[in-house]
DNA sequence: TATGATTGGTCAACATAGCTGACATAATTG
DNA sequence: CAATTATGTCAGCTATGTTGACCAATCATA
């Protein structure tokens, strides 16, 4: 059917450093990279794709019949992660301008689900929180997500989750891999 | 700092059916699910996060260089992954409205990347293939990706790739899951 | 063969969420 | 005091999704 749904035997393969197309990669062994067939690659890009949206899917959902997006729940859901966060550690995190931002962000407190305080050290940091409500909704939207991954993770087991882990944060680009090293410093590698 | 940070000991569990907040979950002995942590269902809900977004980050710099953007790179995608499907296949896989897939369609055939033939069975189909210029396109793109996973799963091994895949098809809507179970009959489960 | 379903396209209008550029204010730092 | 930093705001643009309405060609079938 698809070009690359070559009869079993003469697999196209793919070297990290560079992609020769239809060169068959003998020189680690038989079996070492079995999982580097172009077909191989080709499903963890379409697992990416699909598991991404079924994942944030569900969440969307709520959010659409609150008049949010996904925006919203990224500021909330990262604002409930670490309480106090000023407006530029967001920035860095989202990694949108602060224009973007700022659309998302008044909303959120004009709504009530954010509220920010000043800085004490430094008086020009909004330092950002959940209200009551804020709470609640990013409960209710982390637990849909959590339920989710609960599910995945325990029809699957450790084993599995390990190289979950291991592979996502390999995906990852070095200087974000460096700052999740730090939050999660047990965790990633 | 952030409110699931409890010092270690008695950290809260989530279970799949439900999520009590912070009970912990003792039925099933001392070491079963401690990927079940609330911080572990967290990790992964990041991790898809930042891996979607730094896997897409490259192909995305290399299309909007082009005036294309994510979305021309989804239907180059599939189309070039399997060469004369419908104009309906393709609205199932990405589950857009066809409003929003002819825009986008449209103008990769105005630019040349994509043609359409009739179908021979059923005259009302259009046909979709890559002309030469959406395949060299479709290549450079896909290689982009595909040498990000190359990296990753050869860093880190055949068994954590296995486990990626067992825990991201783990993530998928059933639907989904079964689509995909007929795309990679020996991959997917 | 007539009817209804399917495949596909089109026009119009709208919403979300990103972007750039320019400029302003207040507070910190050297 | 001057420069930098943290933040906000106005204006406009783009990409990509949405609804709703309507049309044409083709297919399948009663």
């Amino acid at each position: 059917m698809s070009p690359e749904n070559t009869p079993t035997g003469n697999v196209p393969r793919v070297k990290p450093a560079s992609i020769s197309g239809s060169a068959p990669q003998s020189s680690s062994g038989p079996l070492k990279g079995l999982y580097l067939r172009k077909q191989d690659l080709r499903r963890g890009i379409e697992l990416m794709f699909f598991a991404y949206r079924d994942f944030t899917g569900e969440a969307d959902q709520m959010l659409s019949n609150l008049g949010l997006g996904r925006a919203h729940h990224r500021v909330i859901y990262f604002v409930g992660r670490q309480p106090g966060m000023s407006v530029s550690n967001l920035l860095a995190i989202l990694k949108i301008t602060k224009q973007s931002l700022s659309r998302v962000l008044s909303h959120l407190i004009n709504t009530g689900y954010i509220q920010q305080t000043q800085g004490a050290r430094d008086k020009r940091q909004r330092l950002l929180s959940l209200t009551k409500k804020g709470e609640a909704l990013e409960a209710k939207l982390t637990d849909l997500q959590c339920r989710r991954f609960a599910a995945a993770y325990s029809a699957r087991g450790g084993a599995a989750v390990d190289g979950f882990v291991k592979v996502l944060s390999s995906l990852l680009d070095d200087e974000i891999r460096a700052d999740l090293r730090q939050q999660y410093p047990d965790h990633i590698d």
